[in-house]
DNA sequence: TCGAATTTGTGCGTATGTATC
DNA sequence: GGATACATACGCACAAATTCG
């Protein structure tokens, strides 16, 4: 046995957390106590116990102590939901217990697009520095808690003028990018999601209440109207506390050792 | 300005890095040396390092020193691909140009399933400690690199006897489940990912070859035949270089702010 | 080929600030 | 308000990996 001893010493406590022989909620004893428990400098422990937390084990509140993780039990974020709402699926029940569905907070405006999402959008050269592209911010929230951030772009091109030109305002709000392009004639029969994770960043784990660096899923979502890119949305989801859920049928679905293109 | 000295000092050499000061590929100074340029501990520094190693901003080779991160381009992984065959689709030139395929390395092997495992795949209750499914452990390779690991589980109740059993022996090596289910009348039609992010485990950090406690995607599948599951593996891919692709038709689709099921 | 210098990873002990109880 | 506990900071030391003459 080789390691360092502050792995040494994190997987004993992890050992004694999967094993339930330390509760959820329970508290570890203090630095001071740790390290005079196991013979080791107090900066062992706090390796350890920074290791534990980057796993998700414990956490630790200042001035009060490190306890044991509560397992937030993981929200399932239904994406695409080919045949699952089929009876005797062994996922139709899931769908039952659909949670509150909560609200959400955003803020419009009008700006010229960023260069990646100029790509995105297939957007031409921008025209000096006039504004392209409606930008609206979500924050979602449900139980009071805020739960997924959400960047839309939409090309002016396409709304400007109309009743679809602001998410958020006049009879169309609240609709969803589909039915409002709907209504102006855009037909959005596509979508796809490119999905990642990555640290969250400061602002993220702020907005969305979680640990700074903690894992987020990021969702680059395009919704296309023949072909063409009509809405991109940069989506970002705390990983801990949630899974998406893709289906669809095999027959248009690759070999399971998928296929890579380069990006 | 309240920040801890490491944040600070990790925030300078960050702007550096993004401003392009730092090209990718530079070797910061040593520890000793940031220290005393910036008259702080040597703690504080090492501190700075590990935030920015975390960020992925920066790598430390041990013994050689801390180098700005080359930005690896990262492979979208396409998991379904409805439509995107077309011509003519923003996305048909990426499938165009196909990587290398790889290979894979396997190990099969009756087993008992495990209780999570029972569960997805809708097994009765376990009879004695008779070995109850196919477990094929994967890892797959492209560029001699390894990019992706998964875990297979088979009903033995659906293979056993069969010139299906193994699933990478006998004239069905390698055709995959689908193409293997269907020589012993099992049609596979519908697909489930649960897809979510987590810190990377000891072991799979090693056969990956990555930094341990980096993030990986992790996907939850389920291959259904007329909605019962013939098929569930646990796929873990690195988050940094990979990207993974959804997509399907809108009218099967939820509202863009999808509704959430307990899981 | 080999050894010396360099650099990171790890470990020790201590001290101060600040949040919690 | 006092005691407790974590976050941060200082300074030092040694082992192992790497680099380079």
């Amino acid at each position: 046995m080789d390691q360092p001893r502050y792995l040494r010493l994190a997987a004993l406590i992890r050992r004694q957390i999967v094993t339930g022989e330390l509760a959820a909620g329970t508290r570890l004893p203090a630095r001071q106590d740790l390290a005079a428990e196991h013979g080791v400098a107090e900066g062992v422990v706090r390796e350890a116990i920074r290791q534990l937390a980057q796993e998700g084990h414990v956490v630790s509140r200042p001035g009060a102590g490190v306890f044991v993780r509560e397992r937030p039990t993981a929200r399932r974020i239904v994406r695409s939901w080919y045949r699952e709402r089929r009876a005797g699926s062994p996922f139709a029940a899931a769908l039952l217990e659909q949670g509150s569905r909560g609200g959400w907070m955003y803020e419009s405006a009008t700006i010229q697009a960023p260069p990646e999402v100029r790509t995105r959008l297939a957007l031409d050269e921008p025209s000096g520095d006039a504004s392209d592209v409606m930008h609206t911010r979500y924050v979602f929230t449900g139980d009071d808690q805020p739960w997924m951030l959400s960047d839309s772009y939409e090309p002016l091109s396409l709304t400007k003028g109309t009743i679809a030109a602001f998410p958020e305002d006049g009879p169309l709000a609240g609709r969803g990018v589909t039915h409002r392009m709907a209504e102006i004639g855009v037909l959005v029969d596509d979508w796809v999601e490119d999905v990642t994770a990555r640290p969250a960043a400061p602002g993220e784990a702020k907005a969305l209440g979680i640990a700074p660096g903690s894992i987020v899923l990021t969702v680059a979502r395009t919704y296309l109207a023949d072909g063409r890119p009509v809405e991109v949305a940069d989506i970002v989801i705390p990983a801990e506390t949630s899974v998406l859920g893709y289906s669809g049928p095999v027959g248009d679905r690759v070999e399971e050792w998928a296929d890579i293109s380069a990006r």
